[in-house]
DNA sequence: TATGAATGAGCCTTCATTCAT
DNA sequence: CATGAATGAAGGCTCATTCAT
């Protein structure tokens, strides 16, 4: 592929994605590029000499998130309690997404390679928390994803409070939950 | 107010907005009038006739869906079985908007009156299906309407097949669910 | 030519013309047909039936409008004191533009007849000032028209109280007057 | 703020100045700003870059033409003949304006600035003038702006030739002058 | 390679005018 | 004749993308 970027090349592809990170965590995918290459200091030509089309640069965005998240996901998956280490992620996730509306290019934008990986961590931690007896043995991965991607999603809407987006985990991860003797007398269970 | 248009214009009225479902349903709320007012058969300034802007045309187009909706949840809140009502109408709402991207206009334009009658309705078929044992006495009206929002988002990714959706529908009704005497044998979890 | 209208026919163009009236007077000629047709009470044809051209209508407009300027002028030049007839009726059609902002069309819209006749009215009020000696008699008609049109223009800004317009006007009848010594060598006036 | 433009940029603001000037003086300011680029030899992109709005197009242009205009009153004011100054200046917009529609804008666009510094120029010359013997004590500047701006428009009224722009101009100037024995005993002349 | 100006297609909207009802 | 819906050409403006400097 291409050969290793000159340094000050690589400091503006970094700058950019920054700025993009911001820019479009507050307009979303609609938000124009002009824009992120203001913030990023730099010149129109400069973002799209890096990213030749806009999609190039949402996905490249998406992919540092993803990469991330993944990466986030693995560390639960290895060292975390299994028990809780799902249920863990899948709130961390849905309360980033919240702040950035970059995810809704998921939607938009076809993604190839690293949201496998993405999958596989989360069929890992899924995979766990089943061994541990904490979510019932038929859930299967890509249940878990479409409600990840479902939750980030109604994430966005802006009339969620914290409060309404905690009760709503709450329900998904009672769905995922196995029930030993059935309690919630109270929903009785913590999250962190 | 305005008195019944002529037969020839509620006919373009209609076709507007059969040409507008299709739009927007492809090409979510950003998809241009002009491509409307072309599928429709009409010039430009018909549609701008009919609905003065762009968004009077999504906030018809809505107000019709969350009219059927709710007319449709309305019908199972007085007629149904409670036990079931919520969740027949939560998934008929998720496997239309599978079908209609409008519908995250729902995010975009400001709606007004309806989409209260619409969180009456479904709170109402909740109420129900709580007095029927069916759902957990916690659940509250605005969850649901988070889990709606959420799910029929998800339904939007393009990835979804009915199976996944099913399944992903099954989990959340599973957690809305009063899981006491374990009734419903096939939902199966763990250990009997 | 068009024989006689119909009296429906009649009272419609009527209508339209009052409408019009209003509407040029306070939009200026920019505003719309459509508006003219709103005020009017009748549908936007029946405006284009009586006035195939939206020129058309400001051009009858303007038409009546002279027309009963010209009558007021001839009143003035027959009955009227001499003396002061040209000033009387030039302080009128003055205070009559700014509030009708319609007489800016004369410089948009070619006018060919009657404008003629209202030149002729201020010439023989011109003739009559002349002959009491109240105006200078070098003054010639289109010179007098040229400062009425002006005026009428300068009117129109919006930016004039009643009090600048007077004593603007003032400015203007003392550069008319015949002012007794007469002195001044070289401005050129008449008997030295 | 903005540092110094390009070259090739700083060239194409000319041109297109100089074409909006060019089609603005025909069309007055409803001519297209599409039609400026055309003539500037730009795409309207261009043309919209360096003014943002079509209302910034106009008030560059008249600020330039303020400009120029104020600068040559200041000349005026400074070192020419103080009995003659007003008038020349008089004169010397009033010709210019005939060949520019532009102006009218200055009804149509706010100012902020720059007119004020020209009624100051005005009111100047016209100080002089008075100081001079040659214009009468009593009038005002506002009085004169007011002739300034009614004559501007008239000029434009395309009618005008240029024998009957001075014979006009210079009725108005009798009207401004100081006539030796100063009659005016009372204005004389009733107004209703 | 970075810059930032230029491009030009496309968007929403308005309005004079035409034409089916 | 009147009606009022339909037309379609502009118009102002935005923005992803290209290209001269």
């Amino acid at each position: 592929m291409s050969r290793p970027l000159r340094a000050d090349a690589r400091r503006n592809r970094a700058k950019i994605l920054a700025a993009a990170e911001q820019v479009f965590a507050e307009g979303g995918p609609e938000a124009s590029t002009e824009e992120v290459a203001r913030r990023a200091g730099v010149a129109a030509g400069t973002v799209f000499r890096h990213f030749p089309t806009k999609a190039d640069l949402l996905r490249a965005l998406m992919k540092d998130l993803l990469e991330q998240v993944t990466a986030d996901a693995a560390e639960l998956a290895t060292s975390g309690d299994p028990a809780t280490g799902l249920f863990e992620f899948f709130g961390r996730l849905v309360r980033r997404t919240a702040a950035n509306r970059t995810v809704v290019g998921l939607l938009a934008v076809p993604l190839s390679g690293p949201i496998t990986s993405l999958a596989d961590v989360v069929a890992e931690l899924l995979r766990r928390a089943q061994e541990a007896g904490a979510v019932r043995l038929e859930v299967r991965p890509d249940e878990v994803m479409a409600l990840l991607e479902s939750t980030c999603q109604g994430a966005l809407s802006g009339a969620w409070t914290d409060d309404l987006r905690d009760r709503t985990l709450e329900i998904i991860f009672f769905g995922l939950r196995a029930h030993r003797p059935l309690p919630h007398p109270g929903t009785g269970w913590a999250e962190s």
